[in-house]
DNA sequence: ATAGGGTTAG
């Protein structure tokens, strides 16, 4: 790099001269100012951008000089030094130089950042003028380090008081908004930015569509992206994040396919989001690609990519991939330890997760937060121990000062559902400090599922149709309740009930992915160009599980229809023709991961275990709740689920 | 002098 090219052309060199305020343009600059500038440029220097040095003895000639205070303080900031700042604050006031924006600006910046925000707002506020460059950085300080509420209080402050908020201003307060979900202000600032020549501004665009992203507003979001005529990289980023953040991966994937066509280079904040994304839509060989795009790129020893990619790995089924990339982590960060535990929780492995949520502790370079914890019971619930959740629910309470979530409530009542320990799982629910949901009630009634607990089923069910009135699965399991313990009438009512309030059972799909494409599959679909080839493979894995004394089961099917029709029902369940499609299409061993959006059925459970052997793959499904392995005829799930 | 994007659960 030409050093002395880039030197000549420091923005900041040129900057500095010619944005001196108008008062001070008049001075003559004391030597000592240029003697500090020569300093910062000298060739020995690596950048001209850097801060001054440190010791300012050869400035000491001047002491009263702007130039002179300028320069300390910025140092002051880029050390971070309070205590130099603070008796530079006072030799200020007594120099009569303690109504100077900029330095009140620097000054402002320093307390700010050292988490002195109270400070930083009486300096503000003893200020006989406040120009936008002084309300910005007091915004920024609220915005970054709360009280939120007071840098959207300052905002309209400004405009009450006059002053024109600016290109710097918008970013700041949405960035605010988005952090209180703050919608109803959001959109304010937006109509109010296009009255404003800065509507068409990228930084305050951006602002724009991570506010609305964050307050969940995906399609306004996409609004203000669209209407963006040059989009940096940035920008891409925040509307890939903005459909990651907001359930849908798919198009998350596919939008940095278009960012690539349009020839903006993916940075790392893309695929960490991307990769975050394809872990949401189980789309290991999207992942894999992104990996190696990443290493290409040179982001591989990056820890922020490899937590991403523990996560994408864990959540395609591959967690000993996962476990190697959390062990090549320079520094293991709280997310990292909730990734990779979380990772083991999902898949049953519920001991390799309490050892690691042990070390996490024992290694003691960081606490385990709210989100460790419903890793670790989620875990325990996946293995069936009841007695290490309590455990741990009371250690997060009493040794951590973790006020339990409705999560957490969730998992022990699933774990004790489980073990079918329903009074002391109704107990819970009933002690608990905030209203139970929908989640809650879920829960409860698996466990009155597995052990058949047709009473308190009855009453998680009416409980959930309560919360959740328009839910179609909500009455389909309490007519498969019934219809379970053949309580027919019953179940033709809450069936007729269903259909009465117009709702419809979401459709079941499945998808596979496959040479970097998705294949997904509904029920009975024939859609496939490979169909044929597809139920033929069923076709014949049914022969030889019918060899093997497999009787397949209907139960779930409760259409008014003949036992052929409801067996073809079942037999085309969308799993099924994505599992016989990855079989028809791998090599032979290779693992098959296919994802549902509903639960898996009790018939498909028994006929992939038997698949799993039959055909010798392994195959994990990822369905709405968990994930099951299935190897060699068992499933990991214990045929609990 | 100041500004926008990224990872964990649900």
């Amino acid at each position: 790099m030409p050093l002395l090219g880039r030197q000549r052309m420091s923005p900041s060199v040129l900057s500095k001269s010619r944005n001196a305020p108008s008062h001070r343009r008049g001075l003559r600059r004391p030597l000592s100012s240029f003697l500090c500038r020569a300093t910062a440029l000298a060739p020995t220097t690596p950048i001209a951008v850097s801060p001054p040095p440190r010791s300012n003895s050869h400035l000491a000639s001047s002491p009263h000089s702007y130039y002179h205070y300028t320069s300390i303080l910025q140092s002051c900031v880029a050390a971070g030094s309070l205590r130099a700042g603070r008796q530079l604050h006072g030799r200020l006031l007594v120099s009569g130089l303690g109504s100077d924006t900029v330095l009140a600006t620097k000054l402002v910046d320093l307390y700010a950042a050292r988490g002195h925000v109270g400070q930083a707002r009486r300096l503000f506020d003893g200020m006989p003028k406040r120009n936008v460059f002084l309300w910005n950085v007091l915004i920024r300080a609220y915005a970054r380090e709360g009280p939120r509420e007071t840098a959207v209080q300052l905002y309209h402050g400004m405009v009450e008081h006059g002053v024109e908020p600016d290109n710097f201003t918008y970013p700041l307060v949405l960035k605010a908004c988005a952090a209180l979900l703050d919608l109803k202000t959001g959109r304010e600032v937006h109509e109010c930015v296009l009255g404003t020549r800065w509507g068409e501004d990228v930084f305050v665009r951006a602002g724009l569509v991570d506010m609305y992203a964050k307050c969940g507003c995906v399609d306004d979001a996409r609004a203000v992206f669209d209407g963006i005529a040059v989009r940096d990289a940035v920008v891409w980023n925040s509307m890939i994040a903005a459909y990651g953040q907001n359930g849908q991966p798919m198009e998350a994937l596919s939008l940095c396919r278009d960012m690539a066509t349009n020839g903006v280079w993916p940075t790392i904040a893309t695929l960490v989001s991307t990769i975050s994304a394809a872990a949401d839509a189980a789309a290991l060989p999207r992942g894999r690609e992104l990996h190696g795009f990443g290493w290409r790129r040179g982001f591989w020893q990056q820890d922020k990519l490899k937590t991403s990619l523990v996560d994408m790995y864990a959540k395609s089924g591959w967690v000993q991939v996962a476990r190697v990339l959390f062990e090549q982590l320079m520094k293991r960060e709280l997310v990292s330890w909730n990734a990779m535990i979380c990772g083991y929780g999902m898949h049953g492995h519920a001991d390799e997760a309490l050892e690691l949520f042990n070390k996490m502790r024992a290694e003691a370079q960081v606490t385990p937060d709210n989100i460790t914890f419903v890793g670790v019971l989620s875990a325990c619930n996946h293995g069936g121990m009841v007695k290490e959740a309590k455990y741990l629910f009371g250690l997060m309470v009493d040794v951590y000062s973790i006020k339990p979530t409705v999560q957490h409530f969730t998992c022990l009542v699933d774990v004790l559902g489980h073990a079918g320990r329903f009074e002391e799982a109704y107990d819970l629910i009933k002690g608990m400090s905030m209203e139970p949901d929908s989640g809650i009630w879920g829960a409860l009634l698996n466990g009155c599922k597995i052990h058949k607990n047709i009473e308190l089923g009855e009453l998680a069910l009416q409980k959930l149709i309560e919360l959740e009135p328009e839910d179609a699965g909500n009455y389909v399991l309490l007519s498969n309740i019934y219809a379970q313990s053949g309580k027919w009438e019953n179940a033709a009512k809450v069936r007729k009930l269903m259909t009465n309030r117009g709702l419809k059972k979401i459709i079941a799909c499945s998808w596979i992915e496959f040479k970097g494409r998705t294949h997904g599959f509904l029920v009975g679909d024939a859609s496939h160009p490979r169909s044929d080839e597809i139920y033929e493979e069923l076709e014949r894995l049914e022969g030889l599980m019918s060899d093997a004394g497999y009787v397949p089961d209907t139960m779930p099917v409760f259409h008014n229809v003949g036992d052929d029709e409801k067996r073809n029902m079942v037999r085309s369940h969308s799993e099924r023709l994505a599992i016989a499609f990855g079989l028809i299409s791998t090599p032979p061993g290779t693992k098959l991961l296919v994802t549902k959006n509903l639960r898996v059925c009790e018939d498909c459970h028994v006929v992939i275990k038997l698949i799993s052997q039959i055909a010798q793959r392994e195959i994990i499904i990822r369905d709405v709740n968990r994930y099951h392995h299935f190897v060699n005829g068992e499933c990991s799930c214990k045929d609990y689920w």
